[in-house]
RNA sequence: GGCUCUAUCGUCUAAUGGUUAGGACACCGCCCUCUCAAGGCGGCAAUAGGGGUUCAAAUCCCCUUAGAGUCACCA
């Protein structure tokens, strides 16, 4: 057969070749060791906790190295397409802070001087690659319906031999050019394949950036390289792609491991260098006491949208991101509290083989870790961010008075002990509820150990004695004095020691304060509480508390 | 089922043939403290099972078991 005459009737408007490619995508002037890598998801949806994984893990590899890079778009699959896919995985990645210098920036937007980056838009590009592999004998054209195909298969289960396309199975391998020429002319549909040189016995090895050696049997597979529509498969899209974009490592989920052969087979048959691979196991999933794969439909934890509507502080979850790649990232946090999570220093081969359960009781205390170490105005400003679109009612009330709003956040705030309680900022509402007027519906939760009518007096005192703008030392005398005249211990200690002389102690005291302030037996710093509401809402609500309980 | 990979506290993991098997989260206790949060100190808790190799095995080898991935004109 001749070959050329049979790429010619295949492709007769393909003009261009490989060379005429490689010449316009040349071989990127970077540094000695700098690594290109890419982040290819399809479009079917909004971007998967273990796809922003994936991402940060290539972007980290690529920016560590002085390299670049790249959101390339696989939307070679028209049917699983869903609208707005693009824009979903942008948008997802953006959000945690992980920028692409290359390929897509926003939904219809590229740059980079290696694109198209949209796959649907490569089609000649594939199309060339694959004429030349029809040159030189090592892809041809098959008509096999979908009914004969799935014969092949029923065959081969029932004589429990390898499934696919290949050796004595594939009937078109042996088609000649005449039979090939009429079955174009009569319009017949028909998928390109390659015709795998390979072998059953023998085996290749590789080595994965992440596992480490990894042998497998060598593939025999004339797997598909073009579908009925002349676009690819993922298969030939990546060979071609990472090559023309020159890929230096391909950094993806480890259910693409069992195709390394295929991927390895097509670089051999085009005469090209293939990229150095890693494979990165999957997030997963408790489930009945076993492990599985993270879920978009099961789990709203899959998807990145669930951590932005919860108001997780993106650098919390990049942070524990890193700490599922690296484990020492902990140690690296711990030594650099104030360094940027992009100064660790990311290392392939220290990532897990096995696919770790995602722990959101961790993700929140991370997140507790990374707040505590922002001052009032950061934390304000990031929840007052995320209120705006998730709480509008709390983000009015935060908005309205931005310096009231910063001084919540800054109770407790002293640098060497930082207040722990938010990890999220959907837990801000409650947490300051009562600090915000329009929002303050007490249902009072009252200390047990003192009678009505003393929560009364000491309220209704207190009423007349708070001073605002008081030192905290003095503040916490006139408590005491009052504490005292009540017949309470001024100290908890003194309580203890003769617990029959008093009524209690101060503790007791700022209690009943903080219940008919806050509503609640637990609170931040009373003394600040109380200064950041001011004297006429602190009388208020006590007059209120006293006319309630 | 074939192929491939994996197996250390509940979870994430450290320990590259010699460690009282370390840390973090969670949980429990104590201390500190006007409540809470935090912090300090302590506790609970693991090498899947069985065979080898070796003076010595979590670590190397084999078997078993369990789990994961894959076997499409999906990626």
């Amino acid at each position: 057969m001749n070959y050329s005459d049979l790429s010619a009737l295949l492709f007769p408007h393909i003009t261009k070749t490989p060379q005429d490619y490689f010449k316009q995508y040349p071989p990127r002037a970077l540094p000695e060791g700098a690594k290109v890598t890419r982040f290819a998801p399809s479009p079917t949806g909004f971007l998967h906790i273990g796809g922003l994984f994936a991402a940060l893990i290539s972007e980290r590899m690529a920016h560590q190295s002085g390299g670049v890079f790249m959101l390339r778009i696989e939307d070679t699959d028209k049917k699983r397409e869903v609208q707005d896919g693009v824009s979903g995985i942008i948008e997802g990645l953006y959000a945690f802070g992980i920028i692409p210098d290359e390929g897509f920036v926003a939904q219809d937007k590229q740059v980079g001087a290696y694109g198209t980056y949209l796959q649907s838009e490569r089609a000649e590009i594939y199309q060339a690659f694959a004429k030349d592999l029809v040159n030189k004998g090592l892809a041809y054209p098959c008509f096999c319906s979908e009914q004969e195909i799935a014969s092949i298969r029923q065959q081969q289960e029932l004589n429990k031999e390898l499934p696919g396309y290949y050796g004595e199975y594939a009937h078109c391998r042996n088609l000649s050019f005449e039979e090939i020429e009429q079955n174009i002319k009569q319009g017949k549909p028909y998928v390109l394949r390659l015709k795998s040189p390979g072998s059953a016995d023998k085996r290749i090895s590789f080595k994965d950036g992440i596992r480490g050696t990894i042998e497998m049997p060598e593939n025999i597979v004339d797997v598909v390289l073009l579908k009925t529509d002349g676009i690819p498969t993922y298969h030939f899209a990546h060979a071609v792609d990472d090559t023309l974009m020159r890929t230096t490592h391909v950094i993806r989920g480890d259910e693409w491991i069992s195709s390394v052969p295929i991927h390895l087979q097509l670089f051999a048959c085009m005469g090209l260098k293939p990229p150095k691979y890693a494979h990165i196991a999957p997030i997963m999933k408790e489930e009945n006491g076993g492990k599985r794969k993270i879920s978009k439909r099961k789990d709203p934890e899959a998807s990145v949208t669930y951590y932005s509507e919860q108001g997780y502080p993106k650098q919390g979850v990049i942070e524990y991101l890193l700490n599922l790649a690296n484990s020492n990232f902990e140690d690296f946090r711990r030594q650099n509290p104030k360094a940027s999570w992009q100064d660790f220093k990311l290392q392939m081969n220290k990532m897990s083989v096995s696919g770790c359960l995602f722990d959101l009781v961790k993700l929140h205390d991370i997140c507790k870790n990374v707040i505590a170490s922002w001052t009032a105005e950061q934390v304000c400003d990031a929840a007052m961010e995320w209120a705006k679109t998730y709480d509008p009612e709390l983000y009015a009330l935060m908005h309205k008075d931005p310096a009231y709003a910063t001084t919540l956040f800054s109770f407790d705030r002293n640098p060497d002990k930082p207040r722990k309680d938010i990890g999220k900022w959907s837990e801000v509402r409650d947490t300051f509820s009562y600090m915000f007027t329009p929002l303050f519906k007490p249902v009072y939760e009252l200390p047990e150990q003192i009678s009505r009518d003393d929560m009364k007096r000491i309220a209704e005192r207190y009423a007349q004695m708070f001073v605002p703008g008081q030192d905290k030392n003095l503040w916490f005398d006139t408590v005491k004095d009052l504490a005292q005249e009540m017949g309470f211990a001024r100290e908890v200690k003194q309580y203890k020691k003769d617990p029959d002389a008093y009524k209690g102690h101060v503790g007791d005291i700022s209690s009943v304060i903080r219940v008919a302030v806050t509503g609640r037996m637990k609170s931040p710093d009373l003394h600040g509480i109380l200064n950041a509401l001011g004297k006429d809402e602190v009388v208020r609500r006590i007059h209120q508390f006293t006319e309630e309980i």
